[in-house]
Parts: structure tokens; sequence; C-alpha cells
DNA sequence: GAGCACAAACTGTGATCACAGGCTAGAGCC
DNA sequence: GGCTCTAGCCTGTGATCACAGTTTGTGCTC
């Protein structure tokens, strides 16, 4: 969580040698971690077909720590276990998303508003440089940078909420949207995004308003929903 | 969710047979459902330890499908992976039960807001009946009754919501909830439980007044917390 | 040239085995 | 009698193999 670029890129740059130096955590759980990582970071496309064998060979493991690594997955409905025996990236429908964004809207809502009066200077300045970064990444038309920015800017809040579980559940619901989001920003660019609800998020936060915060939060999601929503299928 | 005694004890009673016959599914999503519903009736204590071997032995598999639906239960935070190499229940703090609550009254009061003006006069009466259970199993002391019929009262109405995502998240804090609770009320009885709070709750839904069923639940879940924080560690 | 059938390669699943680490109980020593 | 060390059992983990099912690709036939 310092740099949010560095704390993307690696993961979807070598994927090879990360699992040869063993240390204490089970393989499966750094598989699961990485493939976390991974899916927010766009790494798979939506509908993508994942093969036990092939992200073990990709990873350098045997099978076993990809499935018990995909079983977790399969559990938050990052993916999926289809019918077939096939296990794919679900594909987003409009009624999908505006579920996920209806809980979005509550969870990341209470989230901020808990958060509100728990901001150090510190804090303020780092979601005043991702912002800035976001602006930049915007400009330069640079969806996974725009896109990490992003996330690291409403996790950082989030986290300081101080309820871990609920840290958990928003983190599993963006990890569930990564796969369409990044799709889409990469199909469609950044034309029609703005920073500015992230600017009144700011100002709440420093006025340690909680309610301010939480609006400020949820009208960032729900400007985000339109241009999202109509590029999706049904 | 037809009779909510029928559907839960079965699972807690034959634990051993079930999987004797083959059908489609494959068998660790048979285990994975089988450990949920037992950990929401409450088979398993807080604290208590599983073994990976002991449980595919009673439910006469071989260790992987256990294995990979305790590794879905682990992404659920249902159970948990020690350091020590031992899976076991988590033991809930009081810190811990606040967090839950905080976002059990986000996500539940949204569900009952959107479920209001979705019930049929079925689903009313259903619920009526629930309600008439739960005060017939506290006033004859059976928690584990009490608790189910608890649970297919609230998970009645969340499901009319039309929000799958909601639904599963809220289920599975019921999950991680569950061996708690049960462990409470099989210690310390029903004594101080009433069933007034679901009586509004059901006052709400039938004007389908959706925000004051929000609060009625909201209040529901209030009105148990003290009672329950007050036993737990920490 | 287009359609069908067969075969090969792939899929996830389940089972079994080896292994390193932790815990416990028992034996030996002080 | 009490403490300590050790041996054995139990833990989850990782790897490998067999199997049934699906999909895909190729070759043959019409």
């Amino acid at each position: 969580m310092t740099d949010p670029v560095a704390a993307v890129l690696p993961l979807h740059l070598s994927t090879v040698d990360d699992f040869s130096v063993v240390d204490g955590e089970p393989l499966n759980g750094r598989v699961y971690a990485t493939l976390r990582a991974q899916l927010m970071s766009g790494v798979f496309e939506p509908g993508e077909m994942i093969s036990i064998r092939g992200l073990a060979e990709k990873l350098g493991t045997s099978t076993m720590p990809v499935r018990e690594a995909l079983h977790r997955l399969i559990a938050d409905h990052a993916i999926e276990a289809r019918a077939n025996r096939t296990i794919a990236l679900p594909i987003i429908r409009r009624a999908d998303y505006l579920a996920v964004c209806d809980v979005r809207l509550a969870l990341e809502g209470l989230a901020a508003e808990r958060a509100a009066g728990h901001l150090s200077p510190d804090d303020l300045e780092r979601l005043e440089r991702l912002t800035a970064g976001m602006r930049a990444a915007a400009k330069g038309n640079d969806p996974h940078t725009y896109l990490a920015l992003n996330k690291d800017f409403h996790l950082t809040i989030y986290q300081l909420a101080g309820n871990p579980l609920l840290l958990d559940l928003i983190e599993k619901l963006w990890v569930r949207a990564g796969p369409v989001m990044n799709y889409l920003f990469r199909h469609q660019g950044l034309a029609m995004q703005t920073v500015t609800p992230h600017e009144a998020i700011i100002a709440a936060l420093r006025r340690a308003d909680g309610v301010a915060a939480r609006l400020a939060v949820q009208r960032d999601i729900r400007e985000a929903t339109p241009g999202i929503i109509a590029s999706l299928p049904d």
C-alpha cells in the first residue's frame, strides 16, 4: 500500500519466480493473494477461461495450491465454476453491476462515514497525491494506472474506518468488479472520467464530516455508474 | 427454505451417508454447503479445532473435497487457518462482533428496505408463522429451534430484496456469527429474547414502508446486541 | 466444398502418498 | 517427586496419478 503502481505492477509482470523462495506462509495463500491482485488490476478479462494446470505452470507450482486458491476465489464469487467443469471469470450483466453498486453504496458509504475523523494530515496529503496522479493518468489516457490509483484512493480511506470485516467485504467487491472495470476502461478510454468527486470526498474528510463523506463517496460511485452499465450486456 | 427445522435438522443429524449417492454436483460443493449449514445451526463451537481427515472420515469422503470446502470457508472467514497449521473456528471478541453488527445494520437494513413492496400475502403469513414459532421456542427454552426460525425469518425477507449478491453477503455474515450465537443461547438461555421487533418488521413490510422496515430490522439487530456482547471476551 | 464422425487433448475432480512441523504423552534423569 | 528430553502421533501442505466428461480439431465421406 505504499506506491500503488509499484504494488500492482510486479504482480502481473513477474508471475513466475515469485514462488521459488519459500517463507513461512503456505503456497496456496500466496497464490490466492496473487490472483486477487491480478484480478483487481485487470490481468484477466471477463469471460476468460482459467485452467488450473495452466495457472500452476505459469506460477511454477503444482496444481494443488492453485486448486485451493481458486476455490477460495469461487467462494468470493470472483470466479465461477461452470457446469461444464470449467472455471471462468463471470460475465457481469447490467443487473449484476447494479446489484454490486447497491451494496457498494451501503458499504463504502458506511466506511467513509466511519473513517471521517481518523485521518492524519499525512493521510490527507496522500489522498491529494493519489488524486493528482489520477488526473495525470486520465490526461495521459492510462487506464491501468488510473484504476490502480483510484483503488488505492478508496481503499486508503476505507482502511481508516477501523473495521477489518468491512474492509474485507469491500475489497472482495472490488476484486469482483476489477476485470470488468479494467476491460471497459481499456477499450473505451477515460474520456468522461473526472476527479471532482474525489475532491469533495477529501474536503469532507478534512472537515471530519462523516455524513458529507458518505454522500460524497456515494456520489462518486453513482457518477461512474451510467458510463459503465451502458457498455454491459443485457 | 420450506420448513426451517426440517431444513436444518437433517444436516446435523445424518452427516454420514448423505454423500454415498452421486449426483451431478461435485462433492466439494456439497461438503461446502453442508458445513455452511452446520456452522449456522451450531454444530461446531467457537474455538473448536477442525481436522481435515476427521471431517473426511465423518463424511465418508476422501480429504480432497473437504480440503477445498474448508478453503472456501476460510475465504468466507467462517473458519480460520492458524499459524500452527491448524484449522479452527474463530473466537469472536467484542470488537469483532460489533464490527459484524455495524455491517449487518447496513446490509440487512438495505435488504429489508428493498424487500418492502415485494411481499405476497403468503410471504407475510409465513413470517407470522415463523414469529409464532419463535415465541413458542422462547417459551419452551429451545435455543436451536429459536435460532433456526429467526434465521429463516430474516433470510426470507432478504431473499425478497431481489439482490443475490446482497443475500449472499448477509448469509456469510450469519454463517460467521452462527457458532457464537448458538453457543451463547445454549449456555445462557433465551430469557431476555422477545419477538416484538419482529412484529414491527412485519407491520412495516405489510404497509410496504421501506424506510420503516429498514429501521425495524436495525432495531431488531441493535436490541439483541447488548445481551450478546456482554458474554464475549475482551 | 461442406458436413459429420471419431479421436486426441484438454478440463476439473477425487484419491493416495510423502513430508515437515507442532503437540503431547511418556520415559528417563536429577 | 518434579523437570526435561525424546519419540510418536497428528496436523495441513504439496505432489502425483487415474478417471470421467467436454471440447476441439482433424480427417473422412458424401
